[in-house]
DNA sequence: ACTGTGACTCTAA
DNA sequence: TTTAGAGCCACAG
């Protein structure tokens, strides 16, 4: 099946648990192409909302989260991930350290 | 085929 | 610790 790597990607993040948070190079890893980082961010960029995808789940590798350029407006992917369990740090970034999405399955294909 | 753009990541100072 | 620079990849025009 040959199908984008952006579809990939989306495949990628919704898997991501509920109460888990993944990095963009995490979700570019395991859809094959650990430097493909950017190239999740400018897909999910172009992702319709009415796809349900998650990418509120998605952060940056050190745990902070986008400048206030997502869905809504600004504090709004903070406030859904606080509210699926996601634990942040006082300096408002996510604990990557136990929220970080342990993913074990086979989106590289 | 080339260039520009972007919600990234890493290393160095 | 924070800031700055360079590298990386995919997509659209």
């Amino acid at each position: 099946m040959s199908v984008s790597l952006n579809e990939k990607f989306y495949r990628v993040i919704a898997n991501i648990p509920e109460g888990r948070v993944a990095s963009y190079g995490q979700v570019a890893l395991l859809a094959g192409r650990p430097r493909a980082a950017r190239a999740v961010g400018a897909a999910l960029r172009h992702v319709p909302a009415h796809l349900e995808l998650p990418c509120h789940r998605v952060v940056f590798s050190d745990g902070s989260l986008c400048k206030g350029l997502i869905f809504g407006g600004p504090g709004i992917q903070e406030q859904l991930l606080k509210k699926e369990g996601v634990a942040f740090l006082p300096n408002g970034k996510v604990n990557m350290r136990c929220c970080l999405w342990e993913s074990s399955g086979d989106f590289s294909r």
